[in-house]
DNA sequence: TTAAAGTCAATAGA
DNA sequence: TCTATTGACTTTAA
């Protein structure tokens, strides 16, 4: 551990105390969402005090990701999940106290953890977190300690049902899940979550596959179809081509630490694997750099000829006319039911949108955008233009993400900019990197796909090290 | 403005 | 009760 002396080590140092301490406060900010957000522009200088710690100097964890080397964000949700698992402690629990995320966040970022160079100063910290955490020798401990007075706590109230909530909160913890029983004001201010039926779903992810970045109309064609408000659409769209990306990034990962060493493990396999089934091929709508036209060599599937457009209707040069693909001679036109979709849907769905499907929930509103349309000029434009999207199947398999080729690198590569106080923090950090020198293995599929995709891995190469060169410049 | 990134929080499942 | 999923929202970046 002791290697560079520096200054900076010292600092590190005792910072490290810092994290190590059950740092209280992370999570009353329940109500006051302001606490992150009073973290997150601080950007550099010293400026806020991230953590309520005890009034101390220290950094704030801003500074220390910003001056963490590159870290194996797969390698420590590994352990971490090793850890918690192993120790019987809840993601809740330590996603709270130790994160300040929620339980779900905390899944996620366990499940999917997104390479380090592909995350922000945000995302990373978490990973920081967790590293400190790991190195933190009394980690357990601690969390198991929280994990008692939690219990105790709660005890407490049951027991003297009114007491006064806050004596408690304030000890140490700060942490306050267990007030379900508050007060809430809540009434009806909250409104009901959308829930998406299997063939909603199944409906957006092909017109994902024709169209990963539908324009605002085919948007809105597909909300009137499904009967859905046009910002679910959008919503939905956003968090599909997210998520699928992330898909990819585990995949990559996988596939190269498999490559490498046949070291299965990766619990997080099975789900990425699992996902796909369903979405598997809808991956390959992915582009990462998504917006600029897409362009990528050839994927899309060119969608100039096809276009099978059918006759009619309009559909400006946009886009949503020219869709689809080819295989099949059939006019996909709907009904014909390409493969996949055998019993998924019922078309039929699709033109008349299902009014009073179970599953959705009395959408707020609704009034608005449910026209009448379906009939008339409701075929005309939409289900020509969506009629596709929605029941094609798109084809374009080879589409690959670029992603993943930018993910590659993460090997070193440590800019040699910070290279100094990134060496002294790495003692801190404990590196773990004998993994990350993994990926570089998965040679023959990422061969593959460059030679498909040459132009964009150079792109987004340069994308790569030019982000890497801001933050180091911090 | 738009898309991406990061989260929250409701809820489905085990 | 715990974890996983996912629609929506907020922040950040281009």
């Amino acid at each position: 551990a002791p290697e560079s002396p520096m200054s900076s080590s010292e600092s590190v140092k005792s910072l490290t105390e810092l994290v190590q301490q059950p740092c209280p406060a992370i999570e009353t900010s329940k109500d006051g969402k302001s606490q992150e957000s009073s973290e997150a522009p601080a950007s550099e200088s010293q400026s806020t005090t991230p953590l309520p710690l005890s009034g101390h100097s220290a950094l704030s964890i801003q500074e220390l990701v910003a001056m963490s080397p590159e870290l194996d964000t797969y390698g420590i949700t590994k352990r971490v999940k090793e850890v918690l698992t192993d120790n019987n402690l809840g993601q809740r629990l330590f996603g709270e106290t130790i994160l300040g995320l929620t339980q779900g966040s905390v899944s996620d970022l366990l499940a999917r953890p997104k390479p380090w160079h592909k995350l922000s100063l945000k995302g990373r910290e978490p990973f920081v977190r967790m590293q400190l955490w790991l190195n933190d020798p009394n980690n357990v401990e601690k969390l198991m300690d929280m994990k008692r007075m939690e219990k105790k706590a709660y005890m407490k109230r049951r027991h003297s049902s009114v007491s006064d909530s806050q004596s408690c909160e304030s000890s140490s913890a700060g942490i306050d899940y267990s007030q379900g029983a508050s007060p809430q004001p809540q009434h009806q201010l909250k409104k009901p979550r959308v829930v998406l039926a299997p063939e909603e779903k199944e409906a957006l992810k092909r017109a994902y596959q024709q169209k990963p970045y539908p324009s605002p109309k085919t948007i809105e064609e597909l909300a009137t179809q499904l009967n859905l408000k046009t910002s679910t659409v959008i919503n939905w769209f956003h968090n599909y081509r997210s998520r699928i990306r992330r898909e990819l990034f585990i995949e990559e990962i996988q596939a190269g630490s498999q490559g490498q060493a046949g070291s299965s493990d990766s619990p997080s396999a099975r789900s990425s694997r699992a996902a796909h089934g369903s979405e598997g091929d809808s991956c390959d709508g992915v582009d990462a750099e998504g917006p600029p036209d897409a362009k990528a060599g050839g994927p899309e599937a060119d969608e100039s000829g096809s276009a099978k457009s059918q006759g009619g209707p309009a559909e400006p040069a946009s886009e949503a006319g020219e869709e689809e693909e080819a295989p099949r001679g059939a006019a996909c036109s709907e009904r014909a039911e390409p493969e996949s979709l055998e019993d998924t849907d019922d078309e039929g769905r699709l033109r008349a949108p299902r009014q009073g499907s179970p599953p959705a929930p009395q959408r707020p509103g609704d009034a608005l955008e449910t026209l009448p349309n379906s009939a008339a000029e409701g075929d005309a434009s939409t289900s020509a233009a969506s009629a596709s999207v929605l029941t094609g199947e798109s084809s374009y398999k080879s589409k690959e993400s670029s992603e993943r080729i930018s993910s590659v690198p993460s090997t070193s590569s440590t800019p040699a900019a910070g290279s100094q106080k990134a060496n002294s923090l790495q003692s801190l950090f404990g590196f773990s990197e004998a993994a990350s020198s993994r990926n570089t293995r998965d040679s023959s599929l990422r061969k593959k796909k460059a030679a498909n995709l040459n132009n964009i891995i150079h792109r987004l190469e340069k994308a790569a090290s030019r982000e890497e060169a801001v933050e180091w410049e911090f």
